[in-house]
DNA sequence: CCTTGACTGTTATGCTATAACATAATTACG
DNA sequence: CGTAATTATGTTATAGCATAACAGTCAAGG
């Protein structure tokens, strides 16, 4: 049985997607039961269309492919589903981009640093805990407490920095 | 004259906010005209209407207070003032709230980390040097390279911290 | 059963943002 | 100056993102 995490820079490199994919869906089975919520259709589709590539999708797009699917073609249904998966911790809104992306390691609690590649779209997720520490220092120099923090770095991904690096 | 910067914990803490106002908005002009650009009416009210609070603020509602001013009552009348104030650091947007707010120490070339309080909705800017050190490291170890970041902390201000923490 | 609560679906609406184009003001320069 | 180029303002129209409110459905437990 496989338990270990992902490693900590999954990010930008060519794997076995497919597998990553399934893993990952498993792995959310696993926590949704534990904690006694439903991986209904709706919601396992949605996280499926998130799981099929490593970008960001918008409410909207997520809710066409729920759509082509057969079910409901309104604003909410994408919108609750992808609440649910963000709730659960399987997805992360992207602030900048309001749009959605699967987690690639839920279940374990983490403070996320998302990176975005301005040049091919693609996200990734990497341990955002040094940049949180950061945070949480300069944060209680002011006495604030921080409760969530929103880390989004825009840049080049390691294909795009090659050649078009204006 | 007074050239030295406000210090970097600028953020909660009661202070002559008339004067904090009207000696940001001189910072701006100054900044402005050394660019060759130009600080409009427009712009200069919509720079106004950020500093009356450190809070932040919605396009349109910041569109409503320059309609009332005479200014045009439509959208990109608001945006493009708005822009304008990011594009020359005179302002910041902030993504988890769409909403803007102007920046308490333009012109310093800085990665602002932003404190929200989620009780009273005031908005604080801090230096996020530390954090961004932090996301730059992180992705460096991915081959990703970070041009821009977004760090964002939701949380209790010190004065928010009393009482209602739930 | 049948009640309760969770889930899905709908209609309707509101908020956020930008494209495209017309007019006016400012600047640069001959 | 005066006129061309540029920049800025304003408008109409539309696109994109998100949620409130309500109706019907389904599953689980008493």
């Amino acid at each position: 049985m496989k338990t270990d995490r992902t490693p900590p820079e999954p990010a930008f490199h060519a794997h076995d997607h497919a597998g990553c994919a399934a893993e990952t869906l498993a792995q959310a089975e696993v926590i949704v039961a534990g904690r006694g919520a439903r991986l209904t259709p709706v919601r396992r589709r949605a996280l499926e269309i998130l799981l099929e590539d490593h970008r960001a999708l918008g409410a909207y797009e997520v809710l066409d492919r729920l759509a082509a699917d057969g079910f409901g073609r309104q604003p909410p249904v994408a919108y609750r589903a992808l609440d649910f998966l963000v709730d659960q911790g399987l997805a992360h809104r992207i602030a900048r981009l309001n749009a959605f992306m699967a987690c690639p390691h839920p279940g374990s609690d983490h403070t996320p640093t998302v990176l975005i590649c301005r040049a091919c779209g693609s996200v990734a997720e990497i341990a955002g805990e040094g940049a949180r520490a950061g945070v949480d220092q300069a944060a209680a120099r002011a006495g604030f407490k921080v409760e969530r923090t929103t880390i989004e770095a825009l840049g080049l991904c390691p294909a795009c920095q090659t050649g078009d690096a204006a």
